[in-house]
RNA sequence: CGGGGUAUAGCGUAGCCCGGUUCAUCGCGCCUGCUUUGGGAGCAGGAGGUCGCAGGUUCGAAUCCUGCUACCCCGACCA
């Protein structure tokens, strides 16, 4: 399958670059490595958004907002935080311009340069933590449960298309708790809340688990994550959730008085997804025809072609389709009508098909005649026709086997793309013929995982949680292994 | 930041190696008209290009040389 699957292009980033215009979600912006996301594409995130947010608020989260600009010393704080983000920060270190004195262009005014540089955030941890020291003196203020939906820059040296871009859209939650306990509950909740996101939503099946020490979040005792499997058998980080400890608290110096009337430092956590799990929809989904986007995100879910000669079949047309578009919205399904005169069915239908619409229902004369309708699906490409009478039903039913069947199809390819290896051999065999999932013994070592990705560039992806315990040998050092752990290449 | 590649009309491209009286080619898209409309319509006519930028070589440069810039791919890097 990796080799066979671009059938596009001769490999699978050119075959997603070219998905992504087809489907007009993004473009390259004129800053590098940043990207626009076109009306298309943004619908698609604030479906995301939407249902995000609502799980958000029902475990008890609420949304705030935190300034952009972060004092630079607030990041040297954390000693593997800044560690983890110096390299690939952007920084503020003046705030006016002036005309050149030779009267070409705009020059920056060294006058105006900054006592303190800021860093345009490549995440929130510090300048809420120090925020949080203010709201914290006791107990009775914990937990803090707060989520912040933002942007984010991360100067990377290297930038895809919606999967790693200069500056990016997401959220990132950042909770403040009296206990250890309750904080690891916090982060495993979190991504409970992501990875029933991912499989109910987004019809992605993921993997739960933990990061090696190597692959933890810079600052955290505990990072866990969900790992999905992309159609090229390159892995992809969908989201993250970790488990901080005290060290923010301690680095920002939070403290509180606890039930026993003791002072001590609060517990934390932070988690996050971006607009990457949009490169995740595209890349588990789509096809040569184009995106394929499941029911429960398409901002379209039906879209509705007319096929008509003249003004008097459509407004027929239209007088027998506008009622089934009425009811179908009344039960929650949104619905497109398009009766452009502009293009004709042909193109339309292509041109749904890229954009993903996981339902389409032609209409024409002939059904009119029969009382009937054309509905063809995405995700099979398949058409029949039926009754016009209880369409309504009919559709809503096809859209739920659609979001099924999408997530059944991605998870039966994850299973045909996973592998049990217990030689070094057939490991870097596997790594660069199939691509996948390796579930494979490891010593525990950094220096082990370490070795592996330079010689193979694979990575572990997550200690999954609830881990089947077995006895083995490292695949690579022979030295004795309590679980397999997943290995793969990944974005 | 290393290695490789590309830059020609709104988009995608041919031409470059071997400079010149076919030299700016072709497809898509766009405009006009007629016929069409159930899988990206057909025919006819038409508009549109400082050949990335700046130098250089030459009688003559899209083509050769130098420098610069941007983008893509592979690495390094990376929630």
């Amino acid at each position: 399958m990796a080799k066979d699957f671009p059938t596009r292009a001769e490999n699978y980033s050119q075959w997603y670059n070219d998905l992504v215009i087809k489907a007009d979600l993004a473009e390259n912006s004129a800053v590098r490595g940043c990207m626009v996301i076109k009306p298309n594409g943004f619908a698609i995130w604030e479906k995301i958004q939407a249902a995000l947010d609502k799980k958000f608020k029902d475990t008890g989260h609420s949304n705030a907002y935190f300034p952009i600009f972060i004092p630079k010393s607030f990041f040297s704080k954390e000693a593997s935080h800044v560690e983890g983000f110096a390299k690939e920060c952007a920084v503020v270190t003046h705030y006016r311009l002036k005309k050149s004195p030779d009267g070409k262009g705009i020059i920056v005014d060294e006058d105006a340069k900054l006592e303190e540089e800021l860093i345009v955030r490549p995440t929130s941890e510090t300048i809420i933590w120090d925020t949080y020291r203010n709201w914290i003196q006791s107990y009775r203020d914990l937990p803090i449960l707060i989520n912040q939906w933002a942007n984010v820059v991360r100067w990377e040296m290297r930038t895809r298309l919606f999967l790693r871009t200069a500056e990016f859209l997401w959220q990132e939650g950042h909770t403040a708790h009296a206990t250890k306990e309750e904080a690891v509950k916090e982060a495993e909740t979190m991504l409970d809340v992501y990875a029933d996101f991912a499989e109910n939503w987004m019809a992605l099946p993921v993997v739960k688990g933990t990061k090696s020490a190597g692959e933890r979040f810079a600052g955290a005792i505990e990072t866990y994550a969900i790992e999905a499997l992309m159609q090229d058998g390159k892995a992809l980080q969908a989201g993250t959730s970790h488990f901080l400890g005290q060290n923010f608290a301690k680095a920002f110096d939070v403290k509180f008085l606890n039930r026993e009337n003791q002072l001590d430092y609060v517990w934390a956590t932070s988690w996050g997804v971006s607009t990457r799990l949009m490169g995740a929809l595209i890349m588990a989904h789509s096809d040569d025809h184009g995106l394929v986007i499941p029911p429960r995100l398409a901002p379209i879910q039906v879209v509705i072609v007319p096929v008509f000669k003249n003004p008097e079949q459509l407004a027929l047309i239209a007088s027998q389709v506008l009622p089934i578009k009425k009811s179908l919205e009344a039960k929650g399904v949104s619905v497109k009508f398009d009766d452009r005169e502009t293009h004709k069915p042909g193109w339309k239908f292509s041109e749904y098909e890229f954009r993903g619409v996981p339902l389409r229902i032609t209409v024409g004369p002939r059904d009119i005649e029969q009382g009937t309708v054309e509905i063809a699906r995405r995700d099979t490409l398949e058409k029949e026709t039926l009754q016009m009478r209880d369409i309504e039903n009919k559709v809503i039913h096809l859209l739920d086997q659609i979001q099924k069947n999408l997530y059944d199809r991605a998870l039966s390819f994850r299973e045909n793309n996973s592998y049990r290896v217990d030689s070094w051999d057939e490991f870097k065999d596997v790594i660069e013929n199939k691509g996948g999932f390796i579930y494979a013994h490891w010593d525990g070592t950094q220096e082990t995982e370490e070795k592996i990705k330079e010689e193979t560039r694979a990575t572990i992806r997550v200690i999954p949680l609830n881990n089947p315990m077995e006895a083995g040998k490292c695949i690579y050092s022979g030295k004795p292994s309590e679980q397999r752990v997943i290995f793969a290449r990944a974005y």
